[in-house]
DNA sequence: TGAAATATTGCATGCGTATGCAAGGCAGCG
DNA sequence: CGCTGCCTTGCATACGCATGCAATATTTCA
């Protein structure tokens, strides 16, 4: 059919055979680890492979052995720079073993995205979700095909879906009780979206361990994880009769927002009059600028536990979902009051 | 070989086809936009397919057709968010035309990553640079393959590789001349790397104008596109006997290094002290925090421009690289000193 | 040196889809 | 009613690589 669109066909395996003098099944073995070629012969191949400018066609591999070698990365929130940290993570440790990324960014509306059952025509290996969940006949449809999925950094009921987390119940626990011991007087969380799991779990150990240190209320509020989100929430929150003098965020990213909108339109001064604490420290929440109080969440780290457990799932199908949880820290810098013990 | 991996055999097309009562080829046309079937058996077959939970294999698509509406993307500098925004904008855009990006995350060294070699072995319909330059066996490859480059913000004077760029002379001669009308006293600019083409012609431009308005020496420095290689040329640059009050940084993000080492380790106050102007108008840059002046590159223009290209000359292969370059603006706010007229 | 064990090679086929070609079906027309 | 032409459909094959199996070459060992 297509003679040439002006671009000569690449050499296939068969062209660098008819070269070397050898079957096309030769040139495949010396492309395989651990086939059985003899090393003279392999040579003689990969002389007349380079000769010819020749590179494996991976469609064609991938149809002939149902291993592709790319892994599909769906993903809502590349503005943010912990996702995006995420992302290069991510790559970067995927290339150590040649497999790349497809990427799938979804619309940050929570829903499940239908572009994401391309997954399906595309042989992935695996499927990551970062702040993104899967949907129900999604997740069903990749148990069957033995693709493994992980979730980082959201929750989910659906079956055969490992979760990778970061420290939400802990650090949102010890924010609650560094705010406290620092003798704020009115406190407000400021969350993900409503449905976010792991916004609620944050919240529910923030508001529980205030409630336990007696505090009656706490304010909260949705930024939709997004800087407007927040900004919006943030204003809304600052101008009340009674507004909050102490702010956790579900992530550093959001607190920015907070932080912008306080100083920018209420003046205020942070932690003085309002202190505000983030999630993830990102790189940018060490910069003078914004100096953020916040309980790191080593993006590192939860790339590392997602990597291990799709080879682990690859190595065994059929192998039950994980769930993992990496460790961070409460992160002590200028954007929230300190206790007046550890001053 | 693989039998039974825990994983059912996902179904294909002879499966739709027998539960539809038809051929395989029938299945495959009621897949193809255009191709002749009536429209009762396409219904038929649709109808079959949902049953089954059929997805047409892309690879083996790829592997008939030689197209894989797949864009590979490298990129180098996703911590800079500017970069984030132009994988963001390239993935929606693309998406809107059923195409997806395989990402390559290539080490900023500058020098053009061998892992690129895999966008031939994945038979991508087109490869786009951003912040990276393509080797030249690459770009002698992808031509031959047929497979349109374009870089994204960076020169190239290899053949057949596609250029879109920003506002780079133009920018660099508005600020010059922003700067000295501002009335300061010593002139630096900031570049990427060493070997930048457009770093470089930001530089030249920077400089031949002040020359031009009667400066003579321009301080040079290059922060390698890095927050931490714009921070030790800026800590450099500060402690000059002769200190700079005025920077020009090749970068926002770069620019935040150079305003975050200037306020926190020199103490000096922006504009007064120190007029900083950056370059991308990143959506950081309007933070109150930042409030940097800059001049803005739209990422959604770039991007544009790029996929026309690439589209371009999928459509009519063989077809000569282009050269686009896209408009911006200075966006004044407060990190510079403005010219007394101005004010 | 000869036979058995092993390493290497080629042959043939399958992976799932697209498409040229020819055959069959149907409507329109005279 | 018969013929022409268009619309549908199926058949057969190609796309590039992997792999089981059988054939051959090489080594090993007695």
């Amino acid at each position: 059919m297509r003679a040439k669109d002006g671009a000569k066909r690449a050499p296939t395996e068969s062209d660098v055979a008819r070269l070397a003098g050898v079957s096309q099944s030769a040139v495949s073995r010396a492309y395989t680890p651990g086939a059985s070629v003899a090393e003279s012969t392999r040579e003689k191949i990969l002389k007349a492979a380079r000769e010819l400018g020749y590179h494996p066609n991976m469609m064609a591999r991938t149809l002939a052995t149902n291993r592709s070698n790319i892994v599909a990365l769906a993903i809502s929130y590349l503005d943010n720079p912990f996702y995006a940290q995420v992302v290069r993570e991510l790559s970067e440790k995927l290339r150590e073993t040649g497999r790349h990324i497809l990427l799938f960014t979804t619309s940050p509306d929570g829903k499940a995205d239908p572009a994401l059952e391309d997954v399906l025509s595309y042989k992935v290996d695996a499927l990551i979700l970062t702040a993104t969940t899967a949907s129900h006949e999604l997740a069903v449809q990749c148990q069957a095909a033995g693709v493994p999925i992980v979730q980082i950094n959201r929750e989910s009921k659906l079956p055969g879906i490992s979760i990778v987390r970061g420290p939400n119940e802990l650090a949102a626990t010890k924010i609650a009780e560094f705010l406290h011991a620092g003798g704020h007087l009115r406190y407000a969380f400021i969350g993900g979206t409503v449905e976010s799991g792991t916004s609620k779990v944050r919240e529910n150990a923030f508001v529980g361990r205030l409630r336990e240190l007696g505090v009656k209320d706490v304010l909260v509020a949705h930024g939709d994880y997004t800087f407007e989100g927040a900004a919006i929430v943030t204003r809304q929150l600052l101008s009340m009769a009674e507004p909050p003098d102490a702010i956790f965020c579900a992530s550093d990213y959001m607190a920015f927002a907070t932080l912008d909108v306080a100083k920018r339109e209420f003046n205020l001064k942070v932690p003085d009059d309002l202190s505000v604490i983030g999630f993830d420290n990102v790189p940018a929440a060490s910069r003078f600028a914004w100096d953020l109080t916040t309980y790191s969440q080593p993006a590192g780290l939860l790339v590392d536990a997602a990597i291990d457990i799709i080879d682990s799932m690859i190595a065994r199908p059929g192998r039950r979902a994980q769930r993992r949880e990496v460790q961070g820290e409460l992160i002590l810098r200028g954007s929230a009051k300190r206790p007046p013990a550890s001053a």
